[in-house]
DNA sequence: ACTTGCAATGAGATCGATCTCATGATTGTT
DNA sequence: AACAATCATGAGATCGATCTCATTGCAAGT
């Protein structure tokens, strides 16, 4: 391959000057600078970015760890993600950790390795590498949470107010006349599941329904939210509306309803959590709580270039606004005759 | 940060003894490799790989490039790509073109610029850099297609017979009566779309009803298959059934339907294509073609290696199974009475 | 004419790990 | 006992771009 060091033979000037006419171009003067960018034309010159990386001690690259990539909501974020990453002139490595610890923890010694700049991670265990670097630097460490919000952590993050939006959806549905609500949770340790779940207890005990609040464990999966339904369906006292913590949870519901022969929302209400692209599409439309899921990637990739910046030396935690969207899959209360 | 010197000098030997205890343990004697451990475990010392790249070439990283992420059936593939890498020790370097050639450009220019050892790309289009390459290089270029063949491109694929699998669905929905049927199609310019259209033609002239196909452009997103179903929901003669060359539009065209009271498998039968998760939990549960997802995103890294190790020097063309998932969006043709 | 200051350029050091090659230590062979 | 072969280690070069600092040349100011 082409070298700086063969630019600058063939452009007669010493190596520096070459390197400048790419980085510094303002430095050389207009006639040097045109003889040097014609010899890198010609030999089809690309500066190698490892060479360049080295000595500058940046790579130009940040890292994204996500715990399922093939969750439709993360991959809209990963999607705002790159595309401000792009725009500032950097690249995504991404990491599929699917949840598992280990997979994070080898993700994040990238960050060691100087293999980025700087990490997103998408999930909320924050692995022990990254913990190490923060005592360490602080605020100033190349560090930002999506999606989830942990403010213990000290580190920076955009996020929803979950807790606001978990209230807001039961607040819907007792306006609505239930009384019976069930919720299919997110996995128990995530922060995000625990403020929703907070929320929405909330909402109940301020109607004095506290008791009458169901729970049932998924982890965002529709086969989940399906097997969650199923067993709510076969209570005794079948709950008339059901609020999943993600879209996907909420089509295994609906799913689930239809073979058991339950009609939604004449039946049942459910509500659905993200606003995927598909919830307008399904059988009933889904009603939902819609998250800016590009805006969060893009916010979290500009909390991590001010960071990177010096522009910020503590966290921030960016709040990023959700709106309910009611659609057919929510509805009045069945049965409401005098009798009940 | 600490540095390999520092190890050295911490474990009194030289930097070349420090480094092969990480890099070629058992050329080390067994004292002094623990004398050294010892000191890197002390000093926390992490290699810095943008060094170890300068000196040996290799980055340890590819690039995937997927015309849109956010598309479940992209999703899936890296997915198979991510962790057929990661076993291997390579890191994915995501890049979401959005089917723009400018950023198709971009991302492969990364190649040139050293920042990976190699690149898969999703989409159709070679890039010019990369035809640069594949013109200097031939089958040794670490360059491989997934999802997507083009034979004279002369780039190692993995893909399934499209065209077969167009064939077969066509010969599916003939075997249960139907004589009129559309296809939404995806991009023109894509040779995936073109195989499938092909099978399906193919087909229907077997069939010697090749007059009575109807095809209709799609993009693969829902809202296409939704707004290409309209239309065909408002022809004179209204076909019996539609084949969506992806699951996304087929769930477009089940709403069209809903939205139009036309009933589905009753009225029009819908088959899809991929076998995305969703695809079962829509109502009615979608027949699709299954596309071994991962698997071709497996391939796709073992294809690459085989190339980066020089085990391979001429391109192969992988040819993945897929298979006809029978489900009850697609049933007899309607009205098969004796007056029709 | 002489200094001052600035712009343009080059020489050489540098980033950190690894590779090559040479040397010393150790074991085995006849 | 002498020599070869093997093993373990170190010194120094190297990967390629960029940074620092010095030097040259030239124009402006006095």
């Amino acid at each position: 391959m082409t070298t700086i060091r063969d630019v600058a033979q063939a452009a007669g000037v010493s190596r520096a000057t070459a390197a400048r006419v790419l980085s510094a171009p303002e430095m050389v003067a207009e006639v040097t600078r045109q003889r040097v960018l014609k010899a890198v034309q010609e030999l089809g010159y690309s500066r190698n970015s490892v060479a360049a990386s080295l000595r500058t001690t940046r790579t130009g690259r940040i890292i994204v760890t996500v715990p399922d990539i093939s969750n439709p909501f993360f991959s809209r974020v990963i999607r705002g993600v790159e595309e401000a990453a792009q725009k500032a002139g950097y690249a995504v490595l991404l990491g599929d950790t699917r949840n598992e610890r280990e997979r994070e923890e080898q993700y994040a010694d990238m960050l060691n390795r100087r293999e980025a700049d700087g990490i997103i991670f998408l999930g909320h265990r924050l692995p022990t590498v990254l913990a190490t670097i923060l005592e360490r630097d602080g605020g100033r460490a190349p560090i930002v949470n999506g999606c989830e919000f942990t403010p213990s952590l000290g580190v920076s993050s955009a996020h929803i107010d979950n807790a606001g939006a978990g209230y807001d959806v039961m607040q819907s549905l007792y306006r609505l006349g239930h009384r019976d609500i069930a919720v299919i949770i997110g996995p128990a340790d995530s922060p995000l599941t625990r403020d929703r779940l907070a929320g929405a207890q909330k909402a109940a005990e301020d109607q004095g329904l506290a008791a009458h609040l169901v729970i049932e464990n998924g982890d965002f999966s529709i086969e989940s939210g399906r097997r969650a339904a199923m067993a709510l369906f076969s209570r005794a006292k079948r709950p008339t509306a059901i609020f999943c913590f993600s879209d996907e949870m909420a089509i295994g519901t609906l799913a689930a309803a239809r073979s058991a022969g339950i009609s939604c929302p004449g039946d049942v209400s459910v509500v659905g959590f993200d606003d995927i692209q598909m919830a307008r599409y399904v059988d009933p439309p889904l009603a939902t709580v819609r998250q800016p899921m590009a805006e969060i990637g893009r916010k979290t990739v500009e909390l991590l270039l001010d960071i990177l910046s010096g522009r910020q030396t503590q966290p921030v935690y960016a709040t990023l606004p959700y709106e309910i969207i009611a659609r057919q899959s929510m509805g009045p209360v069945p049965g409401q005759s005098p009798i009940s």
